[in-house]
DNA sequence: CGTAGCCTTGAAGGTGATCAATGTTTGTGG
DNA sequence: CCACAAACATTGATCACCTTCAAGGCTACG
């Protein structure tokens, strides 16, 4: 139950195979994870919380993770989703006496590898393929959120809409695809700033009308083309 | 009136004086900036706009710049606003066939360093320290951002309250400060995502209280203490 | 078997949007 | 210097959307 960590033996070859990594060797890899743990939590499980000292950035090989943070009023504000190959508190690495920036929640059973702040000074920063392409991860992260911001006047419909087709890997529309997040409405609902119960409304009626299906925790977006309606405020 | 470019002989010597280049010699930052070029704009005028080919990146030298995408209804959202020492459109110039995230205005006359992808993917990149201090940078950026998410289902008057206070230099607090930018109630309602209409009528509201005063274009904030209670939800 | 987390539905109420009209400032050209 | 246009600021009335509050059901897990 308590997270566990174990040496990353097996890992380093699963990083391979990110766009990160591309193309890196096997050994350049191993020294980029230069006394890196891995670390294995399940549903829930924190990885590491706002404020504190930011020793470690982490890279994660499975499941998923939520990053959030406390508004004042008491419940939190998820600002991303991070999927195997994300980046994890990589930006705040530079600062003196970083602090995280952000709480990172396990969602499901999930892997991260996390690394030492001295080896991304003295190793990650040194390697200029590396850093393009983690800006470019960077880039797309940043793009999230402003298209989020920019749906901000949109109504609650759009801005859901908007978030799901941003989940799933855009590949073919107008084929069914699912959400590869164990997504509650309230992680929904807290990742656009509304509420549980109108983010319910909504869905509930896509339901009915045969756009989405959850079952099995997992949503399943039966027709894409009437979801990007809704994002463009169309009626439907 | 229309956009100018010289050489840029003394803009060097500025850029030094910002933080981004602090321990770096001249002949280093004339060769980060080489064959670039500055660029001179007035009121309104766009530096680059979303979707055009980016083939530059900027750093700011003078005034101050809005980065904004436009909704689909037609009004635009403000995602960011630029100072001297910042920044433009660097995190995309990895990506092969990269295009610019956003639209880039001149509040006021303004000027700027454009500097070729190039340069960046040859010389930036390959400088850790520069990567470790432009990190810092797009660290703060994503920080503000994300602190704008926090406060979404806030009241109105919170948010307008939190972003005056994101603005202005915040050294004393307690003693009167005012906001470095000329800016509109539309920009900030643009950049809370909320219509003009409210943003007036919370900031003529707080004129009556003596809480801020808005003269010359200029927004002063009179008593910042009572501004931060707005933000921590407290009435005033 | 009981608790905790998640989902659902309904009724009432408020905050900010919308629409419309008007005043004010800034800048431009005759 | 004045006239005019464009951008910006302001105020009021009405209304829709989302929130809030309350109550209950479902499933997983110790």
């Amino acid at each position: 139950m308590s997270s566990n960590s174990e040496s990353l033996v097996g890992a380093v070859t699963e990083l391979l195979a990110y766009p990160l990594f591309h193309d890196l060797k096997h050994d350049e890899v191993q020294s980029l994870c230069d006394g890196g743990q891995i670390r294995v939590l399940s549903h829930r499980e924190v990885l590491f919380r706002h404020g504190e000292p930011a020793n470690f950035f982490g890279v994660v090989v499975g499941g998923a993770f939520k990053l959030s943070r406390l508004a004042q009023n008491g419940d939190d504000t998820v600002i991303h989703f991070c999927s195997p190959g994300d980046v994890l508190a990589a930006l705040v690495m530079p600062q003196p006496r970083a602090l995280y920036p952000l709480t990172a929640h396990a969602m499901g059973p999930s892997r991260a590898i996390m690394i030492r702040r001295e080896v991304y000074l003295q190793k990650w920063l040194a390697n200029p393929g590396l850093i393009a392409r983690m800006q470019s991860l960077l880039s797309m992260r940043m793009s999230r959120l402003q298209g989020q911001k920019v749906m901000q006047r949109a109504p609650l419909s759009a801005k859901v809409a908007a978030l799901l087709l941003q989940l799933v890997c855009k590949d073919k529309s107008g084929e069914e695809m699912s959400v590869p997040l164990p997504l509650t409405r309230k992680e929904i609902a807290d990742s656009l700033g509304v509420t549980v119960e109108s983010v319910i409304r909504v869905m509930s009626d896509w339901g009915k009308k045969g756009l989405v299906v959850t079952s099995d925790q997992s949503i399943r977006i039966l027709q894409p083309d009437r979801l990007i309606q809704q994002v463009d405020g169309e009626e439907g």
